[in-house]
DNA sequence: CTGAAAGCGCTTACAG
DNA sequence: CTGAAAGCGCTTACAG
């Protein structure tokens, strides 16, 4: 019950041997004769000796851990990213340091900022605001190697990132719909303020991927020679009842479409409430698609047609990617931008209009 | 580009001063005089400096990280327990250090093992097995505070312990049915193999959540004076397909049950799926309990009556009590077992007999 | 208010 | 194979 503990000096003194010896043995670096290495084990096995991975750190200049910074744990898409980062880094020997920022630049800030005072080998982050990577640049000058998920980030171009085509997979749920013969599609999105922005210009980077997506809805339309119509675009707040309020005002339209796409799986929850609410048969009155393949859109009938993304995979292709890094040193490598294909699964949510 | 970076050496020297002065500028402890504090930050910046945690840790002895380890980050239980933890010690100025094991001893024995060297302050755990603490009870004997969350364990009886009384959750759940006249209720379960180990015993230490829920089905059927058919207790694995399969079993039953408890999220909706495949018409064939409140109960049709647990809250108490224990010191008081209530929730699917 | 020195607990050349 | 010594980068008494 020694609160303070052994150190490899007691170990040392116990067994008879210099620290050095004691160090080699107990930390499998070096050469030690067996007789030694057994009289130091049971010396440390004695007085409970737990080695100290600070100083150890100090010295080797490596912590074995990785921070990864996200905006909410508690989100499905972030806890199974988290849990591809984990299942990927645990393996090599890493421990992951968490922080979850709750979408407030100033939290990340502080994050990425004692992470780096803690040493961390490299982070991992989905960015508050994509707009803002300046102190991403900060961690990178000082040697600690980023990896960007879910957002690309203006400002620093020289991190990895990995994300998903948002655009695309946008893109691909619009043109499911009008195949089926749809002409009035509606979206229900957080970006719907970006709709000018996004018509106009064509990076990536700074965007979120709600902002991609509607990008991506957009251009789809355009490739079916079908107008934009800025009514069709209804704004929500990144929570069910906001989705709910939207779906609602859709309906209410003098026109209203007859097909509706949620730029995410929490707008989707929230829109098929809606839908049921007013009483409106699916898919026979409106044919609806949503982000994300959550258990609960194989149980409502009709099930909901959706865009799947990759999100596990995403995660483990990040940790492998900081991985590499941490290997080869952030300056070997030109960044890579790795983007992760989503797959339309068409359900029963959607049909020929 | 430092990748070495400037130590306090550099600063100290670059604003003239000693290591000594130059740390209580930057570290926000002991006197400085404005004049010197001024220079020595701006030493600092000019040089970048970026203060080494891991030598400060050395000699504080403190490191500002607790570390949380649970079974799988990806189930929305730990996910939202997890929030609740940072929600509460990232204000304290704490920073959550992560490892999943997979519900596999070993790899939380690593862990616990791993976090402790690198000098957390404490350590909260959803253990992989309830029956086994020793690793545990060595972690606190070395000065580190545990927190158990979700699971007591046997053989730690001095850890502190944050769980959701899920005897009396269930028996609740059970006694919602039988006041509604039902008398053949079954239950979906993780834990079928323990139930004449359940039926005998009462600790809660050293068992499930899932095995403590099983017990209070058995004493709320006993307190209604209705017999106990071991029949109707079906096994299943923690996944949807198990669970589909156990509810079919279920039904299959010469006499089967008007009523069916699922001890948990998963299991639950398996379990509808199943009742929805064989077009049984819940609630007036079948009535449905299940654990948690996910997004989907209120989404399907019936909506499902659930018991809810204080799953945030569970992550926020474990944050708190452990803030405690670092600040208080291990040995001060006696161990906490603090049991929150979860909430019967009473929705469409569940009608009189 | 400021500085010189010791110390936290390891690992790493460097000799032998 | 083993040891003496230096060093990683801080903070903390102790003097002044």
């Amino acid at each position: 019950m020694t609160t303070h503990g052994a150190s490899l000096i007691d170990v040392a003194r116990a067994a008879g041997v210099s620290t050095a010896t004691a160090g080699r043995a107990l930390g499998g670096y070096g050469q030690v004769s067996e007789r030694t290495r057994e009289r130091v084990l049971a010396a440390a096995a004695e007085l409970g000796y737990r080695p100290n991975g600070l100083a150890r750190s100090m010295v080797t200049g490596s912590t074995q851990t990785i921070g990864v910074v996200v905006t909410d744990v508690a989100n499905p898409f972030f806890a199974t990213a988290l849990r591809g980062i984990t299942d990927v880094t645990s393996p090599a020997g890493f421990e992951v340091l968490l922080a979850n920022t709750g979408g407030v630049l100033e939290a990340e800030q502080r994050a990425v900022s004692v992470m780096s005072e803690k040493r961390v080998d490299g982070v991992i982050v989905a960015a508050a605001r994509p707009g803002e990577g300046a102190h991403l640049r900060r961690a990178m000058d000082a040697g600690v190697p980023v990896v960007l998920i879910d957002r690309q980030v203006s400002g620093v171009p020289e991190a990895d990132s990995i994300t998903v085509d948002n655009d695309h997979a946008a893109a691909e749920a619009v043109g499911h719909l009008t195949e089926l013969g749809h002409r009035r599609i509606g979206v229900i999105t957080e970006a719907g303020d970006q709709l000018a922005r996004v018509r106009t210009g064509n990076r990536r980077r700074g965007l979120f991927p709600s902002a991609v997506r509607l990008r991506g809805y957009v251009s789809a339309l355009e490739a079916a020679g079908l107008p934009v119509d800025a009514g069709l675009v209804a704004s929500a707040r990144y929570d069910r009842e906001s989705a709910y309020d939207a779906m609602n005002r859709l309906l209410d339209l003098p026109e209203p479409p007859t097909a509706v796409l949620c730029t995410d799986n929490v707008l989707a929850s929230g829109a098929y409430r809606a839908a049921q609410d007013r009483g409106l048969r699916m898919p026979t009155q409106l044919s609806l698609i949503g982000f994300d393949d959550e258990p609960w859109t194989t149980l409502v009938r009709p099930e909901l047609t959706i865009v799947e993304q990759p999100t596990y995979d995403l995660g483990a292709r990040a940790g492998r990617q900081l991985l590499d890094r941490i290997t080869d040193g952030t300056a070997s490598r030109r960044p890579q931008h790795i983007q992760l294909r989503a797959k339309l699964v068409a359900r029963g949510s959607t049909v020929p209009q």
